[in-house]
DNA sequence: CTGAAAGCGCTTACAG
DNA sequence: CTGAAAGCGCTTACAG
């Protein structure tokens, strides 16, 4: 590293002398602090247009000894599904990240079956006046009236992982989950004949008219409705998450109905499809959703085939730096951040970001 | 925002006051500079290693009124493709975020159709006594010379899109061409019966030994060796890229060949085969390589059906950051960061991020 | 409404 | 070999 003096970039200090007042009054001026005369901060501010005077991030946030407080709030890590860790792994990294600059996140969590522990978490998190929340929503009303508070109390919010109805959080980033069933409709009409039958597959203990799920069966349904020729399209909902129900079920579709060619299976359990498929050695081809353990296990073993993933760490990450840049900064992001819609095969999964 | 405290992180003053030296004297003790007796220095760590302390970048930044200065070699975009708009994308991005932090990044461009050019600009970039580089390497001996000068010289080099022979750079952040064209035969499997045909193309005006596209060529050849049933794969060089030449060449391998169900395209030029497949009405399933707007054309016209991305934008934005990293705080990269192998289609090409 | 001064956590001449 | 002090570009009480 050779020195070399940093070329004189415009400060504070520069401005101040230009429009002969002190850097404290150039500072209020620019921040829209209390206490300048108009005509000074006018003044001040036409200085600093003419300049194109950029504030030294670094300084200003070595100066400003504030803390930013983040809650986070999304669903505990369960048994039957390793999924969440993906957004905490997120989470965790923009803490890492952020704690040199002055954030602390507190990270809270809620159990999916339970809307009263979503409840309760919410009350602890008010409670703690955050200066800022990150949340991913399970129960659609709950959720939004949890919004709501924090829109009258002023507290800034950003989802991820799904949207809201009439959402007007600061921002969501996560996915279009109409377009990725979309995408996985387009995949599968690679893999089947027109005398071809697309079974869709839904699991979920609540499959009630809103539910996430819906949107992708929706987007799947309505790119094969464009087709000229399209397979049949069979379908079922299994509202029982044990391996045995899920068995159950699949064995009386399976029975009922032959020539099945492709499964889509519309969330991260694809897995007890692919278990039930292997045991029973039925040849079909296999697309699902989520880059978690349990499913990679099946796509190393060709029993499926695609799995669409669209970032969960780096939807949390990205999250929480929206947020951050909004507390800190004043930077407003875009409402809506769509993720990439990702394909993982067992060709490439070894390099996939999650 | 609320007014809070930070909390008490322990920095330089309180190692200071433990270990009964001045702030100075930690200072160099921490960072190795000369002017410490031995024993002062290991009580100092000592202290520094009881305590965790960790410095503060941000100050670090502030207080040392150093610029570093990053200097980037990579081709210069061409009528013929568009494809070097990407890296050089990310290279203003991060110019942009670091500038900030007291870097520097001063680009080169080289003619990839012209070695000397490519000399020349090694030569300018080598006078300016840049504090590090990152290229993108094409003419494979030079770009070795090169990089051995810069070793020489420690200046430290990073490589981006593609790799270089014995390659003792830094980092090199990029595609793993034999598993990109390894996943691309993975694909192509789903879209052939056994008595189909594969059809390679190779589009390069010099396709030597070491050749790039051979490497991808070799990846997809033995996903097909490892099958117990493989289809039929041809292959052709085209040695000029004109699209008269490109033409003629398919135009003959059509000729003599029927059953082609697959074109396998090694590069970003697969738009130009689209275009032919497209006048002479082939129905034909594609699949090539890079976001690049010629091809984008054709994907959502359904005329490409797979392209395979690696990221470029993001390719040489992290290169430049494992660049800096190392330059400003002696982070030390791992040697290889491959990209992931993402797959665009026309369903998913919207929300792709180069 | 405004300025002078202290301070954020470091680095770096300078003096001894 | 070590310390005291100035300074990086800001923010923020404090005094007037």
């Amino acid at each position: 590293m050779r020195n070399k003096e940093r070329e004189e970039l415009v400060g504070i200090k520069e401005i101040a002398r230009r429009a002969n007042v002190s850097i404290g009054t150039v500072d209020r001026a620019i921040h829209n602090r209390p206490g300048v005369a108009k005509k000074t901060r006018e003044h001040v501010l036409q200085i600093v247009s003419e300049l194109d005077y950029q504030p030294n991030l670094l300084a200003q946030r070595l100066a400003t000894r504030k803390t930013l407080r983040i809650a986070t709030l999304i669903p505990i890590g369960s048994a039957e599904t390793s999924f969440w860790q993906a957004p905490l792994q997120g989470i965790e990294q923009a803490r890492t990240e952020l704690s040199q600059h002055g954030i602390v996140i507190d990270p809270y969590f809620y159990d999916q079956d339970s809307i009263g522990s979503f409840v309760e978490k919410t009350g602890i998190i008010l409670q703690s006046e955050p200066d800022g929340i990150l949340l991913a929503p399970s129960f659609i009303e709950e959720s939004v009236s949890f919004s709501r508070t924090c829109k009258r109390l002023n507290i800034p919010y950003v989802l991820i992982d799904s949207d809201l109805p009439n959402n007007e959080s600061l921002n969501y980033t996560g996915p279009d989950l109409f377009d990725s069933g979309y995408l996985s409709a387009h995949l599968a009409s690679y893999l089947v004949q027109p005398e071809d039958k697309i079974l869709i597959v839904n699991i979920s203990r609540e499959i009630d008219g809103h539910h996430h799920l819906l949107k992708k069966e929706d987007g799947f349904r309505t790119y094969f409705d464009k087709q000229q020729t399209a397979p049949a399209i069979r379908k079922i909902d299994i509202r029982k998450t044990d391996v045995e129900s899920i068995d159950n079920c699949l064995s009386e579709e399976f029975r009922d109905t032959t020539g099945i060619k492709v499964v889509f299976v519309t969330n991260s359990r694809v897995s007890t499809v692919a278990r039930y498929l292997e045991k029973t050695e039925k040849k079909v081809l296999l697309i699902g959703y989520d880059y978690i353990a349990e499913n990679l296990a099946y796509l190393k073993k060709g029993m499926i085939d695609f799995l669409i993933c669209q970032k969960p760490v780096e939807q949390a990450y990205r999250g929480i730096i929206a947020l951050y840049q909004y507390l800190a900064y004043g930077i407003v992001p875009p409402p809506k951040e769509f993720m990439p819609i990702d394909i993982v095969t067992r060709t490439n999964f070894h390099v996939y970001r999650n």
